[in-house]
DNA sequence: CTGAAAGCGCTTACAG
DNA sequence: CTGAAAGCGCTTACAG
């Protein structure tokens, strides 16, 4: 029985191949070489073409780490939001993804699950790297302090999705206050009267600005607002279905909820389903988001898009201008959502 | 208006604070204060003490590439799966990402989406930043060699989920023919003789091993295995979703579907339904994975847990144990799936 | 168009 | 228990 040795590759190497290895093979300086190899017009075609060839048949690997000490570029751009496995968060990676690589930016990702200390490790690890920049969803409770403690030591800060007051860095997000009208202004044009919220937290500039956009439109249309009719907290499926009870509960039961986002509604709906009632006919459901479940749920949920793609996508554009001295506004920009509407959203049938 | 200058942190620090900043400032040398930081024995408790605390003071930050070079280990581990967002991953993510912290790595994490030019593109950054090791589960067609050259570069890789014959490196996977033989055999068991499997591929292992293990089981029991009955592909939620017009349209309709994981059975489920039929009662639908929504499906869904937590889990330990010098096996470990029954399951309706 | 040499910020023998 | 010095593998002025 014979097990891998660990160090067994490094050993058969038989000498590290660095750029001093071209060099003397090739009876250049590692100037040329190094410069060949970035493709400077400083090195004749001919040059370099022996020395490109020469690097790869004998499989010559660039050492990042030695170049970046020398350049204190890295070429490393970290990416850290509550939790990458979120589907709300997903359209939002890839296209940041598909902006960094373009850059041909490594991609660092990491969670910290609302947890300050994680977001800090996090940003400490970038420095460290000598990351290039980050973009960043802040954790709950994040003071304005951390994130000029990345840019104060040269790590550039954008925000998505979640603001923070009183760090003067660029913000996408989506324009939460309005989103939620459009949702709550469907349902109310629908002829509902006793709306519930289901979901979000105080905690949040997102949770704020959802409540308060709920709680405005439902004030122009000259309804009520009852404190019940608020169930903050839910922002998974399982806590949204876990809430159907307390919901379905209700004395003076609403027709509709307006909900957080599309899992806490998908999860409401299944709870209510399993409560044999039947979502998008007994009670009328939205969501938030426009995940790509959001159209295959039974009932098709009605919802708003959040403009994800666009958010990602122009983040990882603001920090890449950044990073190439481009001046930047530290300002907030708010994507507009749109309401789709599909069957889970229906005229109440009780009046 | 006033933007922000990219590279105003950077230069707002009137000097770069690095380890000799410090030991000028305390009158020892870099190489005491390079191990105080580090805890070493070798420094006297009250040295230690009064640098670590400068350290803090002045905001020093620990340059990592630097150190990296000199010693050649970067405390980086890759990680790179087919599709970090997909549900099915998380919590193999989340149990390396826990083993990993503990040891202090920094987690790189990356897409390839079956995509064999991103897989390499992937492992030639780790090479590039002396990452550690990598953990990976394997795009479709990996060839051995392309895992051979990261090993032999020094970079050593544990396979989870997918294996690639002719690779001699561990590999963590659970026991796809045995699982899902599990399902076959609970749907028969329950009476059901006409009996689809429906999604997966057969480029991968898992694929193939899933296949094989329902044909078996299916023939065991002395039923047949007809090829309309097979519906090979979907892997999401949406696939399964717009396989049921198929599956439906099938003369001698089965009566319960395998499927190929709960994301299949689940947009599979939502068909059905939006078909007028009920599932679990006109048809029985099992999935594999035990997701956490599959609990929360309506309705709740028969599935079979793959041991995702295990899975990460041994991979990064094994990974960690070969990074510190540990000989390992580099065999495949088999975990044991377990069925978990619920409410998509039942006795077929007609027979 | 090319080369010789300094230096990025650490860690590690080695010497005391 | 502590210090002086070399070196990890690049890139960048500088000189030619």
């Amino acid at each position: 029985m014979s097990g891998i040795c660990p160090k067994a590759g490094r050993r058969a190497l038989a000498q590290k191949i660095k750029l001093s290895t071209i060099a003397d093979a090739l009876g250049v300086s590692t100037a040329t070489v190094s410069l060949a190899l970035r493709d400077s017009p400083l090195v004749a075609d001919a040059t370099r073409q022996r020395i490109k060839e020469h690097a790869r048949t004998i499989g010559y690997i660039y050492n990042r780490r030695a170049a970046s000490l020398r350049t204190s570029r890295s070429g490393i751009v970290g990416v850290v939001v509550h939790d990458i496995m979120n589907p709300f968060f997903a359209e939002i990676l890839r296209s940041i993804e598909s902006e960094l690589d373009r850059s041909r930016q490594t991609f660092l990702l990491s969670n910290h699950y609302d947890q300050l200390e994680k977001q800090r490790t996090f940003i400490d690890t970038l420095l460290q790297l000598g990351a290039d920049g980050v973009i960043m969803s802040p954790a709950i409770g994040t003071p304005p302090e951390d994130i000029m403690l990345a840019e104060e030591n040269g790590l550039p800060a954008v925000l998505i999705a979640r603001s923070v007051d009183g760090a003067r860095v660029p913000v996408f997000r989506g324009d939460d206050a309005y989103g939620i009208g459009l949702a709550t202004n469907h349902l109310i044009s629908l002829g509902h009267t006793r709306i519930a919220m289901v979901g979000g937290t105080d905690h949040t500039s997102t949770g704020r600005d959802r409540y308060r956009g709920y709680v405005v439109a439902m004030q122009k249309a000259g309804l009520e607002v009852k404190p019940e009719w608020r169930f903050p907290g839910p922002r998974t499926k399982q806590a949204g279905f876990e809430m159907t009870g307390a919901f379905l509960a209700l004395k003076d039961k609403p027709t509709a909820a307006v909900c957080w986002n599309d899992l806490v509604a998908i999860g409401l709906m299944n709870g209510i389903a399993r409560a044999g009632l039947t979502p998008g006919v007994d009670i009328s459901v939205t969501g938030y988001d426009d995940l790509e479940e959001a159209a295959i749920a039974t009932p098709a949920l009605t919802t708003v898009w959040n403009g994800q793609r666009e958010v990602g996508r122009r983040a990882a554009r603001v920090l890449l201008d950044r990073l190439n001295g481009v001046e930047v506004d530290p300002t907030q920009v708010l994507i507009k959502p749109e309401l789709h509407v599909r069957q889970s959203s229906v005229r109440p049938v009780e009046r």
